[in-house]
DNA sequence: TCTATTTATTGAACTTGTTCAACTATTCTC
DNA sequence: GAGAATAGTTGAACAAGTTCAATAAATAGA
């Protein structure tokens, strides 16, 4: 059944019944997308929160001066979403790329305000859920200011190989923060 | 009236009852800092959530080279807290410090859970301010990534002046990332 | 008000990371 | 399977930021 990850996801954060969660994933609309398919581009608006069922996505900015950065990869059992976007109706900053042929859930904004009215546990999954996040992005923040290039790239590959495997050099440089050049250079020495 | 500030902050994230209002505030009991005097210390952990009434706090941590790392500074209306240790338990990452006597609003652990229980719109609010936080968090990353440090100083000096007005300049160049003599030499050719 | 301490400035040498360009290897695509 | 496009490597010159050390300026205590 596929929406056996999202439930299992949930369950990590929130106790709830099953009721609960059979209500909450009935609103989640599997999408299939190809590889090198855009989920969301900049400058648009962001109308699903969505969950990785498999596959891999990666989620970026372009700045005015050209430069891609990554903010994050999405595997399997990761949220994708732009909440600024989402929330606010604001073009959004973010593109979300399918790296490989992928599925995704998607729940659109009136149903996840109507699941917001209907269902208070899930006020607290994402009150949970985006907690983590913030605690998360700090220590993303920190370790950017305070470790060497080279010191983000081993931590990162240890600790995401399987993502890691799926990606070039040069997507793994542009969440780094550095070129591509430069991350060859270190693999170089390492 | 010192709940003042604090209804106006909660009062724009969510809409709510004067009772609502009331019952939240309750739990919040005001505390008083004098100047250089921590809230929470590093190995610590972290009892409680605050939300400043007046003058500035520094919330930092300190890695193993000895490098202190400003995530962020707290002034009037903001909020203070240590997600990560407050619900977990863990022994905190970081340091709370009054850059000038000053004056918080705190709540416990368990006001807090008894107030998740009674009081439902709380779990909204903190969905909504963690939503926004993440938002934040990740602009602060991109522009970390991809702006250069005078760029960033330049853009943290004009978008707040007033907290900037009561820092030192080394406080600035540990939220920017940069070393102190770094700073002054960008000041120096601007 | 004097002294101790912290903060800010500056320069020189150094390290980290970038840019550009040329080349090689890989992978799409038809 | 050939050609086109993309990704990875390398080097040289450069720019951004650090480190260390010495000095000056500001502040905090007593």
């Amino acid at each position: 059944m596929i929406y056996n990850s999202l439930k299992k996801n949930i369950q990590k954060h929130v106790q709830l019944s099953n009721t609960e969660l059979e209500t909450i994933s009935s609103y989640f609309k599997p999408q299939v997308l190809k590889k090198k398919e855009f989920l969301l581009t900049q400058g648009s608006i962001c109308k699903f929160e969505g969950f990785v069922l498999n596959g891999c996505f990666r989620v970026f900015t372009i700045d005015k001066k050209g430069n891609e950065n990554t903010l994050y990869f999405a595997t399997k059992d990761w949220w994708l979403m732009d909440i600024d976007s989402f929330m606010n109706r604001k073009p959004s900053n973010l593109n979300m790329q399918a790296l490989e042929d992928s599925k995704v859930l998607l729940i659109n904004k009136a149903d996840k305000l109507a699941l917001y009215e209907s269902t208070p546990i899930v006020e607290k999954l994402f009150r949970i859920m985006s907690q983590k996040a913030i605690v998360a992005w700090q220590r993303r923040l920190i370790s950017n200011q305070c470790q060497t290039a080279k010191e983000r790239y081993l931590y990162f590959t240890n600790t995401y190989p399987n993502i890691v495997s799926k990606l070039t050099d040069k997507q793994v440089a542009s969440y780094l923060g550095i070129t591509h050049e430069f991350l060859s250079k270190i693999k170089k020495n390492n």
